[in-house]
DNA sequence: TATTGACAGTTAGTTATCTAACAGTTATAC
DNA sequence: GTATAACTGTTAGATAACTAACTGTCAATA
């Protein structure tokens, strides 16, 4: 007699997902980006000593290239950040954040950060460090 | 020194969610629908003795009423549903499910229920029990 | 070394979501 | 009872993701 149908985990992870997604957006909307941006212009400033290229982007944000391609297409024309066709390889572009962007990234780390409390609060420390490990076992094996 | 910036809880739900998100739309791509169609024709289905509107759907899946209009309207041109105004309230719409989505019901329930059991793949018994009952506390308070 | 395949990024077109403004209906309050 | 507010759903327009087809570059190999 099992159950005709029922995926709890798959019906909470994509409800928590979405309601995560749209707190950490209205989060920083004031500073006239989304959240998915914010999390972008932060890893690059993170990255740039590396030679960062979009294809890292890609795999890292888990989008497509042309997704990639239209997010730094955007945030290019707006200032926030540079593209630059490396010497050594002329199919790749190494992307920069410009100082317009960099002034910001304290602004959402905060926001994100309270976001990030938000989730655990309800927690023990016991229970933080539980879901984390359990959370970790499960993406990477998805 | 705390670090500047550490959002772990954030990041995982996020990617869990997104690569879920691929994994249901992926598994039941043949049947020409994607992983919310499904999700919202299989909750249709149990609920439609109820008497339910498009406001509930929107609620259940945490999306506004314009979005719930669009996918209804695209449902119902392709003969999934059915929607019809009920004589006590004109400016409600009561849904309903058509055979040719009522077929379709246990092959992506079936498909939802593989991508479940990836998920808990890798848990224990205990594991999978503590995972529910942390992500619905979290769940519940955001 | 010339060809072929893999790789990095772009474009065009599609889709699902959103917000804001709106129409019509029902409920509330004076 | 009428005016106003709240509710339900729709439309129009924007945005961010997708796929498929493409250009150009680099690497492998025969």
């Amino acid at each position: 007699m099992k159950p005709r149908k029922d995926t709890p985990y798959l019906d909470l992870f994509q409800i928590i997902g979405l309601k995560l997604k749209k707190k950490a957006d209205e989060s920083i909307k004031e500073l006239g980006l989304n959240a998915q941006q914010g999390k972008i212009i932060g890893y690059i400033y993170e990255n740039q000593e590396t030679e960062l290229i979009q294809r890292d982007l890609a795999d890292r944000f888990h989008l497509r290239g042309a997704s990639i391609t239209s997010m730094l297409q955007g945030l290019e024309q707006r200032g926030f950040i540079e593209r630059k066709i490396p010497a050594n390889n002329e199919r790749q572009k190494n992307i920069y954040v410009l100082p317009k962007a960099v002034e910001l990234i304290e602004d959402f780390n905060d926001s994100f950060q309270k976001v990030e409390d938000e989730i655990v609060q309800v927690l023990s420390e016991e229970e933080k460090q539980t879901l984390k490990e359990l959370l970790i076992k499960i993406n990477e094996r998805l």
